[in-house]
RNA sequence: GGACGGUUACCCAAGUGGACAACGGGGGCUGACUGUAAAUCAGCUGGCUGGCGCCUUCGGAGGUUCGAAUCCUUCACCGUCCA
């Protein structure tokens, strides 16, 4: 991106803006500036865990229109090693990918990691799942790593809990609460912005408390952590929206590790604006297309001699070139190649969406394309409270 | 012509009197996956049934035994060696 693309409150180093430049009931379409390129909201990121998405080329990537690209500081800092990183002139050029870019701050594998990590107050200590070796995270360290790494959205280093045990996501997003102020005294780099993060689980008191308590402190923007993780959507949903009538309209909302396309509409009807997932690529991996009409697993005997594209209404590179038979052929011989081209079907799908609800917000028809794809997806409509 | 060795489910292969509808692998079928310890994981794979269960299977036929994939006889086919 040059500097030709930017809009003059960006040229001035002012980063870090979001604009907000058309609403619908309490969905947003916005800008939000960065070093790297301006976002245009509602945003779904794909995720390259270690500085790649798995089995998709940048250039891939540029061809998706994909804007935002989230890479991990656990993995990193194992291997190959941030300061590594930081001499290739920072992750940017190590990976090649030239828009923006944000890391997560590690805080998910002290949850996902479960019986592997210590968590104390001044920070977590894991058992390295690459050689089984003693390493530690603190807000400190997780801020200076991802200074090393150069991400233009950095996260704070939060925990994350099981969403239905009161007394320990209570601890734990205490605890998140003070380690957010530490991640704000770590940071020295001006070009990021560092995001806090409201943990709480399903309970409404903890949710509004920690919504509440991450607003005052001043980030230029607010993620929403410890959701997808096992509550149900009813209670996803509810949360996003005991959540986002505190979180300040005027700083974008980052619902984290979010989703599938149905999360994406709900979430966006609440407010959210940028969305992170490893579902697509994932999914991809194992033989499973997204699709606006629900899942096909492309390995079923079905689709054997199956000349149609994946879906007859995608535009991406996969459904304009194979067919069905051919991506189940190369599923079933092994072949790699069935994991680029699902990846780029399903990536396509999800950045889409985004740009489609996007664009129903600036023409005011919000409501309308939300059921219209709910109903195609022949999911129910949760109406917001 | 003779001497051994072999023949088990879609394929390879274990089993050598009862716990065997038969280990294991491959293949096949199906499902799961939400800030990636995930190109992973789980289930099914003789027939019928929702399940209990019943029925038919270990090259063919016959036999021994309360009971046989397993022991005996014989036939067929495959392999190696000797004539």
């Amino acid at each position: 991106m040059n500097n030709n693309d930017k809009p003059s409150y960006c040229q001035s180093n002012h980063y870090f803006d979001y604009r907000i430049i058309a609403q619908d009931g309490n969905a947003r379409a916005g800008e939000f500036c960065t070093p790297h390129g301006i976002l245009q909201t509602p945003v779904f990121a794909p995720v390259g865990t270690q500085a790649t998405v798995k089995a998709i080329t940048p250039a891939h990537l540029e061809e998706l229109g994909a804007t935002l690209v989230l890479s991990n500081t656990y993995h990193l800092f194992l291997r190959p090693g941030d300061e590594l990183v930081a001499k290739m002139d920072g992750l940017h050029e190590f990976m090649q990918w030239h828009k923006p870019m944000l890391t997560d701050s590690g805080g998910f594998q002290v949850f996902s990691l479960a019986n592997m990590r210590k968590v104390d107050e001044d920070g977590v200590t894991f058992k390295s799942h690459i050689d089984g070796s003693m390493k530690r995270l603190t807000p400190e360290s997780s801020i200076k790593i991802q200074e090393n790494l150069g991400a233009d959205i950095i996260m704070a280093f939060d925990e994350c809990s099981d969403p239905n045990n009161r007394v320990y996501v209570e601890q734990a997003m205490e605890r998140t609460h003070r380690w957010a102020q530490r991640c704000l005294e770590a940071k020295t780099r001006e070009d990021q912005a560092l995001f806090g993060i409201v943990q709480g689980g399903i309970f409404d008191d903890l949710r509004e408390q920690s919504a509440r308590a991450i607003s005052s402190m001043g980030f230029p923007g607010h993620a929403i952590g410890g959701l997808s993780v096992g509550e149900t959507k009813a209670e996803m949903y509810h949360t996003l929206e005991v959540v986002n009538a505190i979180l300040p309209a005027e700083k974008p909302r980052y619902l984290m590790g979010v989703g599938t396309p149905e999360d994406l509409i709900e979430g966006v009807l609440r407010g959210i604006d940028i969305f992170d997932c490893v579902l697509p690529t994932r999914l991809a991996r194992h033989n499973s297309a997204m699709t606006m009409s629900g899942r096909l697993n492309l390995m079923n005997a079905t689709f054997a001699e199956d000349q149609r594209p994946i879906d007859e209404h995608c535009t991406c590179y996969t459904c304009r070139t194979f067919s069905r038979a051919y991506l189940r052929h190369l599923i079933v011989a092994k072949e790699m190649l069935a994991a680029t081209l699902l990846s780029i079907h399903n990536l396509h799908t999800l950045l889409q969406l985004a740009r489609d609800l996007r664009q129903a917000i600036l023409e005011g028809r919000l409501q309308a394309f939300a059921d219209e794809a709910m109903a195609q997806l022949n999911i129910p409509r949760t109406p917001e409270r």
